[in-house]
DNA sequence: CGGCCTCTCCCCCGCGCGGCGGAGGACGAT
DNA sequence: ATCGTCCTCCGCCGCGCGGGGGAGAGGCCG
C-alpha cells in the first residue's frame, strides 16, 4: 500500500566520500530519492532551490557558507514548504547542536549513525514535525543548562571567601549587605570585592557581574 | 531475515485509555511487544525492574511519583543496560522537556503523534542513542537559548532607548561611556538609567544588569 | 622555623553613581 | 489644538564604591 511518492533528497557534504556512501545507502531505500547533491553551503542553497527536496542532509563543516547558516538561508528563502533539514557533524561535542536548532534544523545526526538510523531518521523527519537527537544532546542539554561551555580561567583562581562574595554581587547586594550576610565587617568585603576585581579583570562590580553569569557561576538558579 | 527478538516495551501512563491505545497500536507490529503497564511514577519503576524492558514509554503527569521522577529512579537503579526512555506529554510548551533530558530520557514524544511515528520513535529508539524531539523543542531551545522561559512585564514597558541604554548597562559600560556611545550628554544617560532602574525595579545598575541577563535581554550572545 | 596564602580589619581619598526636581522640543494621538 | 510620550539636558546633593596602602591572626608547607 505504498502510494506515496519517493522522498526526495538532497546531500550537501564537502567530502564527495561521504555523499557517495550516503547517496548508496539512501538509494537502497526504494522510498528514498537522491535529487540532488551539493559540495559547498551555497551550492547547498541554489541546489535546494532547484530541486525542491523534502529532506536536506547537511553538513556543518562546508567551505564558503556552513551548514548552519545554509540551513538559515534555505528557510528565510523557502517560501511555502520549507524542506526538513537534518544537520549532520562527526563529533558529539559540537556546540553546533545548538546553533543548528536555532536555525530551524528539523534533526541532528552523527555520522556514525548506522545505515538504518539513518534511513529511518529520514523517515522520521519527513514525516512528522519530529527532531532526532543523538547522545549528545543531553551531555549539551547540561552544559547549556549550567551556561555554556568552558569557565574562564580566572574561576579557579579565586578563593572560597572571593567566590561567596562574587555570587552575592552577582545576587544584587551592596557591600554592606554581603557583610552582613557573611557576619563579617564591611572593610573585609571591600578587600574580597577588590580581590575579585583585579581577578577577573572587571572595572567594577557591574563588568565583576557581568563575567560571572557569563562564566557560569550563577548556576543553581 | 529479522532474527532479532521483539523489543521489551513498558507503558507508564495513569489513563487506561492511552495505555490501551497505545498497546494497540504497539501489538499491530510483529518486532514490538508490550511487557508490561504501569499507572504511576512509582509503578512504573518496580515493573520495570521486573519487565526488564528494552523502552519504556512514560507519560510526564502521573499520580504519586512524575514521569520525569520516575525515569531518574529507574536509571539510578538500572545497573547494566538501562531502557532507553521516552518521554510522552500532551503540551507542546512543556517545559518538562529540559527536565526529561536533564534525568536521562532517552526521548520526548508529543502524544498527537501519529501511530507511524510512534513505532518508529520506538524503534529508533532502541537501535541507537537517538533522541527524538517534537517540534515543541526547536521552541523550547529557542526560549532556553534567550535565557529561560517568558520575559518579565518590564521588557515591554522600556522604551527603545532605555533598552538600549541597558543593553549597554549590561555590558559593563559606564555612564559617560554609555553617552559617548550614543552620542548624547551624560546627563541624558543618567535620565534614562534612572528610568531603567524605576522600571525593572532594581536599586543600582548592578541589580538592573541581573535583571537584563535574567530577563534574556543580553541574547544574540 | 620562616615564608606564603587566606581572612580579617583599619585609614584616607576621589569619583561615579543614584535621587531629586526642573525644563525644553519633537512627535503622534485624541 | 491639546495631551501624552519620548528624548534631550541642566543643577545639586549624598553616598556607595573603588584605589591605595597598611596590618594582625591563623593555617599550610618546605
Amino acid at each position: 500500500m505504498t502510494t506515496a511518492p519517493p522522498l526526495r533528497i538532497v546531500l550537501a557534504d564537502d567530502e564527495r566520500m561521504v555523499r557517495t556512501a550516503l547517496r548508496a545507502i539512501l538509494a537502497a531505500e526504494p522510498d528514498l530519492t537522491v535529487v540532488g547533491e551539493a559540495a559547498t553551503g551555497a551550492e547547498a542553497v541554489s541546489v535546494v532551490r532547484e530541486a525542491r527536496p523534502d529532506v536536506v542532509l547537511m553538513d556543518v563543516r562546508m567551505p564558503e557558507v556552513d551548514g548552519i547558516r545554509a540551513t538559515e538561508r534555505i528557510l528565510a528563502v523557502s517560501t511555502e514548504q520549507p524542506p526538513r533539514i537534518i544537520v549532520v557533524t562527526t563529533f558529539e561535542n559540537d556546540s553546533y547542536v545548538y546553533d543548528a536548532l536555532r536555525a530551524g534544523a528539523a534533526g541532528f545526526l552523527l555520522k556514525r549513525a548506522d545505515a538504518d538510523t539513518l534511513v529511518q531518521a529520514v523517515r522520521l523527519v519527513a514525516r512528522s514535525d519530529t527532531l532526532l537527537f543523538p547522545s549528545a544532546v543531553r551531555a549539551l542539554a547540561e552544559e547549556h543548562a549550567r551556561a555554556g561551555a568552558a569557565p574562564p580561567a580566572w574561576v579557579a583562581r579565586l578563593t572560597g571567601r572571593e567566590g561567596e562574595v562574587l555570587r552575592l554581587m552577582a545576587a544584587g547586594l551592596t557591600n554592606a549587605e554581603i557583610a552582613r550576610r557573611l557576619a563579617v565587617g564591611p572593610a573585609t568585603v571591600k578587600t574580597h570585592v577588590a580581590a575579585v576585581l583585579a581577578k577577573t579583570g572587571a572595572r567594577d562590580r557591574t563588568q565583576a557581574v557581568i563575567a560571572a553569569y557569563e562564566a557560569g557561576v550563577m548556576n543553581i538558579r
